[in-house]
Parts: structure tokens; C-alpha cells; sequence
DNA sequence: ACGGGTCGGACC
DNA sequence: TGGTCCGAC
């Protein structure tokens, strides 16, 4: 699993900061009554208490732990003051937390490479940050410094007594190496943003700061809450010396538990007697030499510049007695969870103009009557398209296709102990200046939800899930294209506008048969009528989406009506299929373009690529505003 | 009857 | 690739 990357570059400052018991914070702000007192955040209160997600560190002191029941919390601490997460459609819903990382993500990602790793947790890349200071605003004199960073943990200082006034010398030693000083910058600006945080957010947060994500992590835990720890280079040796494997991240499952049977390595110092060959021999080549680097604090793994999630899921579980029985059941809660998956895919592409491309069903099964005793529920994808009912009839399938699978030929009873529903292959929409102009009077959204109007039944045979075909079956481009009312109200292109050409990269071209030059002179049909009667005047929203910082063109997705939206700039070339072109389209284009195009259909029968350079490409790529 | 609900990443 | 597995919070 972990994967050794060189660590290139040798200097780096990164810093790890992760809010303390988030969760509890959150609802502490939405109830400042809460605030002091024993808190816990539980989900689902009705059997023992509910479970604990979350435990402020003044419950925390009485012994409450996470993973603890309500009713055992009670117990070790009266006083508790126990929050339930809310509930909406019969499951957790996390949104209230997920927001609120976002508030917290906002603040961090101002100074530097930023990484969200999880709901309460970010990665910072300060190296340019902090190489600015030094060399601008170095700090010199203990006033200089952030009184908050002052009071950082400096890992190795040899002081015993007062630790603090040996931070501070730290922080102001003329003659401390390079490294170092770096450090102590990125320590003054971590210290800065998690002001920042706390004025904004009023959260607390702990950070650590060092040459890499690893031992930044590491740092981030050693003082909690509402500290931060620096990790000198100096200090490396004699920190994983003594540290448990199992502290490590990557080390705390199997991988960790290995080491301690197989090899009797209890701490990470104990893994430098072995050789980088032996490790790699007993655990395979990358994860040994990834275990033989992390022995020496060395990780070259880099903080992607990531703020966004990859993916959105929901699922729950039905423990014991409540294992659904029936496909009704089953079809009943995958209606909730994907009520719940549509609209945060939904909130995704209005605020981040992000669009999902693929649908995910997992669940957990048994057999009431096992002749295959632990066969597991296969999990199974499509394309996915948008719309709440879409999504829900997509899922019915999936599931349908995995419980066949699951099932094989046997006549059995099953129970179905979870289910989840994931939307992934989130891309970028760059932004328009391509077909999609021509209807952004609306938000990409409404678009695509337009385009998904669950009033038109579409009926994929069910069968083509578990073949390699797509699910998704054609609708009626107008469905798209007939909502039109506000572009023509107020967002017609005008006439005489450049009709951009929808294509797709050279390279992503594996759609067979429905390829997006259809769509688009399918497109082009339309709105071209439309524009014909529209005002010729540039309407206010494309000066809004002019202004988005995205780049490039914009082509209709394979999964989605109208969708995703790719970058063109590099390719060299784009593939057309040619296929059905309606005349009427090239009416539209110049003569001599048409004298082109005409030309290409006639010689193709399906596909034609035309070079950079040629009369069409130049044509279509040319910015409308030159 | 399970820490639940979600994520990311590597591997085949 | 899709699907599986692992690890994390």
C-alpha cells in the first residue's frame, strides 16, 4: 500500500493541522452553552446511548473514549453533555461538518499548496511561504514573532526547565542551519492561520510542522488541543527511535501489526537493522523500501494541491435484526441514500462547477441458507447521469445486476447487512467558451439537471450492467436543448458569435458510435435557432463566466447531457465523428468552413482528425472575441 | 449487534 | 479499467 516517493526536494516545509475534535466544535458553535462542559458528539441514540464520534478533551479526562457507547459515557462521566448528529432521511447526515471543514479549508489554502485529507484535516506546502520570509522578514527579535508561535513544542531542544523560553531562543538563533530557520518561518505562519481559524471559525486546531507529511503528521498529535509541535531534522533519529510502529500512519493495520509478530520490530527505530533488501524481500519492493525510508524520517510524498474531495458517498448499515430482507426495503433506503448522494453532487457542481461521472453501488450480504458461506455482495458501477430519480433507477440496477452475481443460480434468501452509493470520477468544468455558452443564461447546473428531467422515462435493459456496457441509455437531445427559456430571455448568443466546436481530447476519444460531435452539431441545431431570434447583445452572465479562472473549451459529456467540459489548449489534434451531421448545422459556419466540412463528411464515414494548423481547427479555436 | 459513515490509495 | 482490499479518521 504505501509507495516510497524520493524525497527530491530536500527542504520543504510542510505542516499538518487537524482540528481538535471537530465534530464537538461544530456543535459547540451552533450551542455556546456547550462550551467548558463534557461533551460528546454520538450518532444514533436509540441503542445504548448511540455511538460516540467525537469527545471534548474535558470529557476526556473522565476516561470517555471514542468508539464508547452513550450509555458507558454516562457512566464514566455523569455530567456528559451527549449531541446527536443530525439525522436526515433516516441516515447520519455529516453536511454540517462537511461545511464547516470547508470554512476552516478556505483559511488554510491561502499561503501555500493545500491538501484536504480528510473532513478535519489538511496538509500544507509553507516551503515558498516560508523561504519568502526568511528572506524578507526573517524573524530576528522575539517581537518579530506571533506570540502564538512563541509558544510551539520544538521538538529536541535539550532544555528541561522552562521549555517555552527555549522555543523562543530557538526561533531567534542567528546561527541556526538553513533548515531550521525555514521551520521556525513555517511555524510563524501555521501559527498565523490557526489565528485566523479561530477568529473566523472559532476553532481550535493542532498543527505540526516539519520537512515532510509524515513527520508533520506525527507532530500535529504530540500536543493537542490547540498547539503546535515543530519537528526539527535534528530531532528526527531520537523521535522514531521510541516510536510504536503503530503510531506511524500506514502502520496501524496489518502492515504495523507484521512487523511486531514477524520481525519484532515494536518501534520504528528498531526497522533500521534491517536492510533495505530484506524489507523489500518480506513485504515486496515499494513498501519495503518505503518501510526503509520512514525508518530515517525520509518521505518524498508531496501535498497535492487538493481541496476538493475526489468523491461523495453515503451508505448505511443495517447491523443484526435490521438486515433488510425484501428488494422493496432495499430500494426504499437506496431511494434515501441517493436523494442524499443527488444533492450534495448537486451542490458540488454549483459551488465548484465539478460534475460526477460515475455511480457506485456497494453492499454487504449474507445468505440466510449458505451453500457459499462468505461470498461477498460485488460491488458494481455505471456512468452517472444526473437527476435524483436517475440516480435512483441507476442504483435499483446496479444493485439488481450485483445481487444476480451474489446470487449465482441458487434460489436463496439473502439478508443485506449495508448499502452505499458513491458518485466518483469528479472532473472539472473549465470553463465555456464553447456550445455551453450558448445556454449559460443558466448555471451549468440547472443545465444538467434540466437535462436530466425525470419526467421522460428511459429504459435501459437491465442486463447491460453486468456486461461492459453503458447503462445510460439515449434520450432526446431536445430535452437538453428545450430548455431554453432563459437563454432566450436574456442570454442568447448573438448572432454573429462564434459557434465553437464541441469535441473532445484526442486521447479521451474511446466513446464509441455517440461521439460529442453529434451532440454538438446537434447543439448547434438548436441554438442556432435560438439565437436567430435572440437580442445580439452580450448578456451579463457571459461576462460572468468569462470570468472564471477555467480555461478552455467545453464539450458535452458521454454520461451526462450536457457536461463535462475538457481542455483542448494541448491537444494537437481533434477527432470528429462525422456521423449525422443534420445540413442545416453547416449552414450555420462560413462558406469556406463549409466547403470543409462538407468536404470531411463526404470523404469520412465516421471519423475525420484534423491537425492544428488546418482551416476548421483554426476556425473553431479562434476566441469569438478576437 | 458492528465504532458508523466516508474518504483515499494501491493492486490485480 | 472495474473491483477489491487496506488504512485512516
Amino acid at each position: 500500500m504505501p509507495i516510497p516517493r524520493p524525497d527530491l526536494q530536500g527542504d520543504r516545509v510542510i505542516a499538518h493541522v487537524d482540528m481538535d475534535c471537530f465534530y464537538v466544535q461544530v456543535e459547540q458553535r451552533k450551542q455556546p452553552k456547550l462550551r467548558g462542559s463534557p461533551t460528546a458528539v454520538v450518532q444514533y441514540n436509540d441503542w445504548k446511548g448511540g455511538a460516540l464520534i467525537a469527545v471534548s478533551y474535558e470529557a476526556r479526562k473522565f476516561g470517555v473514549k471514542r468508539s464508547m457507547r452513550g450509555a458507558e459515557a454516562e457512566m464514566v462521566c455523569p455530567n456528559i453533555q451527549l449531541v446527536q448528529v443530525p439525522v436526515a432521511r433516516g441516515k447520519a447526515d455529516l453536511n454540517a461538518y462537511r461545511s464547516a471543514g470547508s470554512e476552516v479549508v478556505s483559511i488554510l489554502s491561502t499561503k501555500g499548496r493545500c491538501e484536504r485529507a480528510s473532513i478535519d484535516e489538511v496538509y500544507l506546502d509553507l516551503t515558498d511561504a516560508a523561504e519568502s520570509m526568511l528572506s524578507e522578514t526573517p524573524p530576528e527579535a522575539l517581537e518579530d514573532i506571533d506570540e502564538e508561535a512563541l509558544k510551539s513544542h520544538v521538538l529536541g531542544l535539550s532544555g528541561d526547565e522552562d521549555r517555552e523560553k527555549n522555543a523562543q531562543r530557538w526561533f531567534i538563533r542567528s546561527d541556526a542551519i538553513h533548515q531550521d530557520k525555514l521551520l521556525a518561518c513555517g511555524a510563524i505562519i501555521v501559527a498565523h492561520l490557526r489565528g485566523e481559524v479561530l477568529k473566523e471559525t472559532e476553532f481550535t486546531c493542532s498543527a505540526g510542522i516539519a520537512h515532510n507529511k509524515m513527520l508533520a503528521k506525527l507532530a500535529s498529535g504530540m500536543h493537542k488541543p490547540a498547539q503546535q509541535t515543530i519537528v526539527p531534522s535534528s530531532a528526527v533519529k531520537d523521535l522514531l527511535a521510541s516510536l510504536p510502529v503503530k503510531k506511524m500512519k500506514q502502520l496501524g493495520g496489518k502492515l504495523g501489526s507484521s512487523l511486531q509478530n514477524d520481525l519484532g520490530v515494536n518501534t520504528v527505530g528498531d526497522l533500521l537493522k534491517y536492510s533495505e533488501e530484506k524489507l523489500q524481500e518480506r513485504y515486496g519492493f515499494n513498501t519495503g523500501t518505503w518501510l526503509w525510508n520512514i525508518a530515517r524520517g525520509i518521505s518524498g510524498d508531496e501535498v497535492k494541491g487538493r481541496v476538493l474531495t475526489k468523491s461523495h458517498g453515503c451508505g448505511k448499515t443495517f447491523p443484526g435484526p435490521r438486515a433488510l430482507k425484501t428488494t422493496a426495503a432495499v430500494e426504499s433506503w437506496l431511494n434515501q441514500l441517493c436523494e442524499e448522494l443527488s444533492e450534495r453532487i448537486q451542490l458540488d457542481m454549483d459551488q465548484n462547477k465539478r460534475v460526477a461521472h460515475t455511480l457506485t453501488l456497494h453492499a454487504r450480504a449474507f445468505k440466510t441458507s449458505d451453500v457459499e458461506p462468505h461470498k461477498k455482495f460485488p460491488s458494481k458501477s455505471c456512468p452517472l447521469r444526473y437527476g435524483i430519480n436517475k440516480i435512483q433507477e441507476d442504483a435499483k440496477k446496479l444493485f439488481e445486476a450485483g445481487l444476480r452475481e451474489f446470487l449465482g443460480s441458487h434460489i436463496n434468501a439473502w439478508r443485506v447487512t449495508s448499502l452505499s452509493i458513491s458518485a466518483g470520477k469528479i472532473l472539472d468544468t473549465p470553463r465555456t467558451s464553447s456550445i455551453s455558452r450558448f445556454f449559460q443564461g443558466k448555471s451549468l447546473s440547472s443545465a444538467i439537471s434540466d437535462a436530466s428531467n425525470d419526467d421522460i422515462q428511459d429504459d435501459a435493459p437491465s442486463s447491460s450492467i453486468g456486461c461492459k456496457e453503458n447503462i445510460v441509455p439515449e434520450s432526446d437531445e431536445d430535452e437538453v436543448f428545450a430548455h431554453g427559456k432563459s437563454v432566450k430571455e436574456d442570454d442568447a448568443p448573438s448572432k454573429d458569435r462564434k459557434i465553437d466546436v464541441l469535441c473532445t481530447q484526442s486521447r479521451k476519444q474511446k466513446d464509441k458510435g455517440n461521439g460529442s460531435i453529434l451532440r454538438f452539431f446537434s447543439g448547434i441545431k438548436t441554438s442556432a435557432k435560438l439565437a436567430s431570434n435572440a437580442p445580439s447583445s452580450r448578456s451579463e452572465s457571459h461576462k460572468v463566466q468569462d470570468q472564471r479562472d477555467h480555461q478552455e473549451e467545453c464539450v458535452v459529456d458521454d454520461h451526462s447531457r450536457l457536461g463535462t467540459i475538457s481542455n483542448q489548449q494541448r491537444d494537437d489534434s481533434w477527432k470528429f465523428n462525422a456521423e449525422d451531421i443534420d445540413p442545416s448545422v453547416i449552414d450555420e459556419l462560413p462558406p469556406e468552413i463549409q466547403r470543409e466540412v462538407r468536404g470531411w463528411i463526404c470523404s469520412s464515414k465516421r471519423a475525420k482528425t484534423t491537425k492544428q494548423g488546418s482551416s476548421i481547427f483554426h476556425y473553431f479555436s479562434t476566441d469569438d472575441n478576437a
